[in-house]
DNA sequence: CTACGACTGTGATTCTATTCACAGTAGCTG
DNA sequence: CAGCTACTGTGAATAGAATCACAGTCGTAG
């Protein structure tokens, strides 16, 4: 949403590549994609055809075959997509294929299950620091990371070269966070803190609210707990007046 | 996908209410709706028109107008629309009216994380009970709420009266859990662990991937940092053969 | 060596979501 | 009390995503 701007002002405009406009929902699904084909490159498997990954991940396999598409020629015909190489370009297409390192902002209960959670490793992603406001956490050594002070930011973020940042702190002042660490260098933020900001042109936000979440899947279950899919409201309260 | 099969053939079609159907993306923006109506409330402010709360949350005023349509009229012409009551009516649709009781399966350091987690009890969730299989867990109690045996959720779940439930376990035997889970009662399911599980029909499953998040991110900074927003693969790397 | 079967990549099509734009109306002003 | 302003709700238009369906190709089998 914030991050749809950009005005089609390309430079290059003589390009060989196709270099087709990616949307977001496609690279989300390449996550899937990516996800689906390390396990079946553990379990030994080299090859497979678009409808049977189509049939794993739950896409048709024709999106699946656009999707890969967006990027250039992956498969190869009657032998489908070599199960290796196509996870390992879907990691370079993400830039996942290096170590990223990534910040942490705030170690509360949150920050630290972040800092202990084992799959951003082998997913690309390496926390290697953290930063909070409490005088009890700064200075210590959570799971490994040190905590810094976030008066602190911009010399630690450029000496540990981050581009990436989760927040995962108090709401308060969170906008003000964010304008300093993306004048730092960072290029993506992850924001876990149910407040809305905005980010500076030039740096990625997304939001992950997990109440928010919830909030879809009761929906869905009163929804069609009583009517099958319809949603509407019942008759009797059509939000009049009451301007006190 | 698996929850817009759906016929047309609606038994009372001589309805009086719109009863559209509502897509899952409306679904997502009526939180944030409500969210950001939630502090204007608190700060008093009683009304408001679409072009002001769409530019608070960032969408068009056409669009936020037209969520709020499906689900009836809301608006009172030149006062706009009446905060609390708006807020009050989402919440209704949603079904967070009314505090839930919500379970939780996994103790681990991301479970303890959501247990010590404040913004669900505002948002109208409550996780009542929480699950896992480590003896060294179960019998004891988190942030106030007790951990039982997995072997024992139907009990369980059904003296709590729980109706959903956030997987946040190891993702061994996950497929099994969660069939165990939807099989007592529960509709709707938020899943934190990088597996991919189905739910059977009726009961409602969201993934959380946060790294997948990260991924999303990743991508978005690379492909910006090289070129505006076009994402191709450099021209070396067209996955050949490789069959071994 | 040729003919067949099956798969990918993609133009065309359908379906869905968003935006535009305006009819209709409530409140305000003089 | 009449006229004006500015808003909502919604039909129509547009943009975008998913699907269909087929041309072209590769491997295989006889």
């Amino acid at each position: 949403m914030s991050t749809s701007e950009q005005t089609g002002t390309d430079a290059t405009t003589q390009q060989k590549r196709p270099a087709k406009r990616v949307s977001l929902q496609t690279v989300e699904r390449l996550s899937v994609y990516r996800k689906v084909l390390e396990e079946l490159d553990r379990d030994g498997v080299e090859n497979i055809h678009s409808h049977d990954l189509a049939g794993l991940v739950g896409v048709t396999p024709a999106q699946l075959r656009r999707d890969l598409a967006s990027f250039g020629t992956f498969g190869n015909i009657s032998r489908g997509y070599n199960v290796y190489q196509m996870s390992r370009t879907i990691s370079r297409i993400m830039g996942t294929d290096e170590t990223q390192s990534v910040a942490l902002f705030g170690v509360g209960d949150l920050g630290r299950a972040l800092l202990s959670y084992r799959g951003f490793e082998e997913r690309g992603f390496h926390i290697a620091v953290a930063f909070d406001v409490d005088g009890e956490k700064v200075g210590r050594v959570f799971a490994g990371r040190r905590c810094y002070h976030v008066d602190h930011l911009e010399t630690v973020l450029r000496e540990f070269d981050v581009r990436m940042a989760i927040l995962a702190s108090r709401p308060e002042g969170l906008q003000a966070l964010v304008d300093r660490v993306c004048g730092s260098g960072v290029q993506a933020i992850l924001n876990f803190v149910p407040k809305r900001v905005s980010a500076p042109g030039g740096c990625h936000l997304e939001e992950t609210d997990i109440a928010s979440k919830l909030e879809m899947l009761s929906f869905l279950a009163h929804t069609d707990a009583t009517a099958a899919h319809t949603a509407s409201l019942e008759p009797g309260e059509p939000a009049e007046g009451m301007t006190a």
